[in-house]
DNA sequence: GTTAGCATGTAAGGAGTTACATGATTTT
DNA sequence: AAAATCATGTAACTCCTTACATGCTAAC
């Protein structure tokens, strides 16, 4: 039963992981990781969280320290076994994990991922847009399905798509040749790398 | 009451604009035209197509002519009442037009819409991204809201996001500049132009 | 004291998917 | 003759949004 669309679950096991939250709170921050289009709204978050306490993976800590703010808020917390669950599922690196909505999400929690995990989720990823590219290239040149044969805004329409989709398969690209290169460096003791992931000054 | 998420009708109607289509073939050019993801499912059209009919928009052909194939198959035609809403919709410059779901519609039919309601849906396209831009660079720099700042693959993450707007704000300008210097060369009848759409060659 | 933002929820409904069910036609 | 693909649908279900409803607390 908890197989498919999960993906609002274990974002919030994710960010639960690292400290415990309230639901506000929590939608702020799911927004900022997942959300670069639609804002998620309580009447979505608030259930899920009853279900997932039903499902034993967090439990209630009605705030009773009033130390910074007196304000009664309803704590959420991980339970070891939402630690399993999130655990399972993030190391599956199957179908669910390279599909449009889940991938973004698997890779935000590519920290708490095993290097193979993250070598097979990226490269099942870009193998899955490179199918897409092949689909569109092959079906597109001929004579456009509309009617008369190529719309000037259904052509660059197109084209940006492809492009686009070329783009996101470079990055993966250079985050999979990255990935390799850590681990062959890590095995051969060379800390140099072209592709590296930035990192953050400090 | 049809005023919220048309998208799909729409997209049928704009289809049905050009010739008389059955269902199947409906679906393979709407994959193509909107779908650069999820493929659409017949569970989704046909009863699309169920309330279409109940609307008045378009009407069933049974094809009783059996010319190129002896298939039997429904062919739906746009009505006078489609097209007028097809009609009325695609002038809407609002903000249902330039939301994630619908922009690529609307710009799929660019062709049959004005050359003012175009502009006015590109800027606030635009508009739309650039905003989202601000968020995204405001609630970013300090400190990650993951807990410790600046998790390697969340940065990574938003980094591509951010560059990804920026790329498609790019884009928006460009047919900004298209569609104004289009405005413009009509008016003062000069055909240069360097930011113009690719044309088909032809 | 009133506005803005924090905080938690529920009910109704929209939009789509998956899985099922069926059968005709074309290609191999 | 079998397999692929064309073609049309329905039922159950999932996931999410909108709109509503409520009340606290901080800042101006």
């Amino acid at each position: 039963m908890a197989s498919k669309g999960a993906t609002l679950e274990l974002a919030v096991l994710g960010l639960l992981q690292e400290t415990p939250l309230h639901g506000y709170e929590l939608r702020k921050r799911l927004n900022l990781l997942l959300g670069w289009g639609r804002l998620l709204s309580y009447g979505s978050l608030y259930p899920a969280l009853k279900r997932m306490l039903r499902a034993g993976w967090i439990t209630e800590v009605t705030s009773a320290s009033p130390g910074v703010s007196r304000r009664q808020r309803i704590v959420y917390k991980i339970t070891p076994e939402g630690t399993k669950f999130f655990g399972d599922q993030i190391t599956e690196a199957g179908p669910a994990a390279w599909e449009d909505e889940n991938f973004n999400m698997r890779f935000a929690f590519f920290s708490r991922t095993s290097a193979d995990v993250r070598l097979r989720i990226l490269e099942g990823r870009r193998q899955r847009l490179q199918e897409r590219l092949d689909r569109a290239r092959t079906t597109q040149p001929p004579s456009q399905p509309g009617g008369r044969n190529g719309d000037r805004y259904v052509t660059e329409l197109q084209r940006h798509s492809i492009e686009s989709v070329e783009r996101e398969v470079r990055w993966l690209t250079e985050l999979i040749d990255a990935e390799r290169g850590g681990q062959a460096r890590e095995a051969i003791g060379d800390p140099r790398s072209r592709h590296q992931l930035r990192t953050s000054q400090e």
